[in-house]
RNA sequence: UGGGCUAUAGCCAAGCGGUAAGGCACAGGACUUUGACUCCUGCAUUCGCUGGUUCGAAUCCAGCUAGCCCAGCCA
């Protein structure tokens, strides 16, 4: 019973930091570049730093980390906003921009020059290559290592005005050539760039390295704990060397966690830009996508992901979680939260030959069985209606118990019939099915109390709502991987199929905005409005379909 | 002998010297207005390997093995 609520190795960090005073209180940052929109490995981040702000009863900051104009875009910065409140992280009125602390950061560097520990150099891009070394031999110093600081100084001013071309002087911080770890073989830390930035627009053509930059942008916003992914571990060695010798009172620490991959899932977001410029896919909330703003549109909720997240947990191990996971999750956030409609993917007509012709009646159907909260709708219900091909079979396996002839189900919300036959075309497909009803079943309970074993979905013919679907796979190849030896990525060009058609229940024509479907397996099929936040509909029992979602044709 | 990191079930993941949590997936059963959901049940005699220390090791030590990351004026 007493369960010992297990912290993750981050928070023990944090606790010991806070128990040995190391620091009184916890700030994070979500730090990303604008460079293109962000995917589920980004919420992983995002919801770590923003839930350990919460924990603590600490602050969470946002943060352009736009410190290279070259790759930056305002359309970027507006969309990660935009997928941040969604998620519901909330950075108050603590957003920033690594731009606006450029004056800083060329200070910053000037007392590097001053103390000695930084200097302008004149090698080329390809020299200083050359001068690093390799893996397993140390670099060579810097022909201009040896330059005055006063030169330096000099050289550096003119950097920023503007009197050198991109690429032809840097400044390099002063450690330790023969390190063996490279990033600290006197790490460029500023470069020339004659380019518009997104925020500062031409008033710098100088601009810091991330490895200059974060750690003063941590500091300057008195974040507490750092957290990046492991690629970054090597480069802690050197973020600890800017906040010392730049003498931050109270430097920030660096931690690193292992990045989310979803198992034959494309996530990355280079990899995802790829896809959307190569036009691969329809944008980057192409429901094969799992960038966020994908995901949202295939009906995912912020809850849903928030789920994920806590359930994939953190760590250092790379790994990669089954898809399945997240399907589950939005399963389980939808299936009490959203009303349970009908729809047909595969139809097959039942006439009910005992039902008046031309009768029409509105039954009452509950939205969610299991959440009376969400009301009632109705259905219209009529002699001709259409079942799931899958729901009859003239000659049924054992345990079998949808319809066959003789056998009697019940219509979900209707009524219950008895199957009398079928009718083939000239092929011996099944074109339509016949029944008989038990007009005393009406709402799916027979007065004498009899029980059926089988409960099928329906929609009525005339009313249904009828929609081209379009069926795809993710983004995904279970043979081969997502990628090529060469890192090109391996796509399946097939992944678009047609059905050719879909039948929906009445209700949801009302739904004008509806612009996507998703099936999310096991019997939950959901509709997304796109520019609603509503979430989805649920369908209960559709058709298996593994991991896959549709789109319909919007109506004219 | 470049450096750094990681290794617990099909997939995530707790565990921090006292005898392998939990979730996903999967399988069986009960229930059911969908065969879903829900509810039970099962699912690592063993923690990458080999030694060592210890009354006792997934946990400590040593040596191996495998995987990931690093030679951008990207982040």
């Amino acid at each position: 019973m007493s369960e010992v609520e297990s912290r993750n190795f981050i928070e023990q960090i944090i606790d010991k930091d806070l128990a040995e005073g190391v620091y009184d209180t916890v700030h994070t940052r979500f730090p990303p570049e604008p460079n293109g929109y962000l995917h589920i490995g980004h919420a992983k981040s995002i919801l770590l730093n923003y839930g350990l702000a919460q924990k603590y009863h600490g602050k969470f900051n946002m943060r352009f980390d736009d410190t290279n104009p070259t790759k930056e875009k305002e359309e970027f910065v507006e969309s990660i906003k935009a997928d941040l409140a969604w998620l519901g992280a909330d950075w108050e009125d603590r957003l920033f921009f690594a731009s606006n602390y450029f004056d800083q950061m060329y200070e910053a560097a000037v007392k590097l020059i001053q103390k000695g520990k930084a200097y302008v150099s004149d090698l080329s891009a390809d020299q200083i290559r050359e001068y690093r070394g390799t893996l397993t031999e140390a670099g060579k110093e810097d022909p201009s290592a040896g330059r005055s600081i006063d030169e330096s100084l000099q050289l550096f001013s003119e950097m920023k005005d503007g009197k050198f071309a991109d690429g032809e002087k840097v400044l390099r911080a002063r450690i330790d050539m023969a390190s063996p770890n490279m990033n600290m073989r006197d790490p460029v830390i500023y470069r020339v760039a004659h380019m518009t930035h997104h925020n500062t627009g031409d008033q710098w053509c100088i601009y810091p390295m991330y490895d200059f930059a974060h750690p003063i942008e941590d500091a300057i916003e008195g974040i507490t704990h750092s957290i990046c992914t492991l690629e970054f571990e090597d480069h802690r060695p050197l973020y600890e060397w800017v906040v010392r010798e730049l003498e931050y009172p109270h430097p920030p620490k660096q931690i690193e966690f292992a990045k989310l991959y979803l198992t034959n899932v494309v996530t990355g977001k280079r990899y995802i830009k790829k896809l959307v410029e190569q036009k691969i896919v329809d944008g980057w909330d192409d429901p094969r996508l799992v960038s966020i703003t994908a995901l949202r549109r295939r009906g995912f909720t912020p809850e849903s992901l928030r789920m994920f997240v806590d359930l994939c947990g953190i760590s250092k191990a790379n790994s990669s979680v089954d898809y399945a996971m997240l399907e589950y999750c939005i399963r389980e956030d939808l299936k009490l939260k959203r009303p349970r409609m009908m729809a047909v993917l595969n139809p097959v007509k039942l006439v009910i030959d005992n039902y008046p012709e031309n009768q029409t009646e509105m039954l009452t159907a509950p939205q969610n069985l299991e959440n009376e909260a969400l009301g009632s709708r109705q259905i219209p219900f009529s002699r001709e209606i259409y079942i799931e091909q899958d729901d009859f079979m003239e000659e049924p396996p054992k345990k079998y118990f949808r319809l066959f002839p003789g056998n009697e189900v019940r219509l979900m919300n209707a009524y219950f019939v008895t199957c009398t036959g079928c009718v083939k075309d000239e092929n011996g497909e099944v074109v339509e099915v016949h029944c008989t009803y038990d007009a005393a079943s009406k709402g799916g309970n027979s007065p004498d109390g009899r029980k059926v074993k089988g409960t099928i979905h329906w929609v009525p013919v005339k009313e249904a709502v009828k929609a081209e679907v379009r069926l795809y796979e993710n983004i995904i190849d279970e043979e081969k991987g997502v990628y090529n030896e060469d890192g090109s990525l391996n796509l399946n060009p097939n992944s678009l199929i047609v059905l050719k058609e879909c039948y929906m229940e009445p209700a949801l024509k009302t739904a004008e905005a509806y612009e996507s479907f998703q099936f999310v397996r096991n019997g939950f099929f959901c509709v997304d409005y796109k520019d609603s936040k509503e979430g989805a509909l649920v369908f209960n029992r559709i058709v298996s379909l593994k991991s896959s979602f549709v789109l319909p044709k919007k109506e004219e």
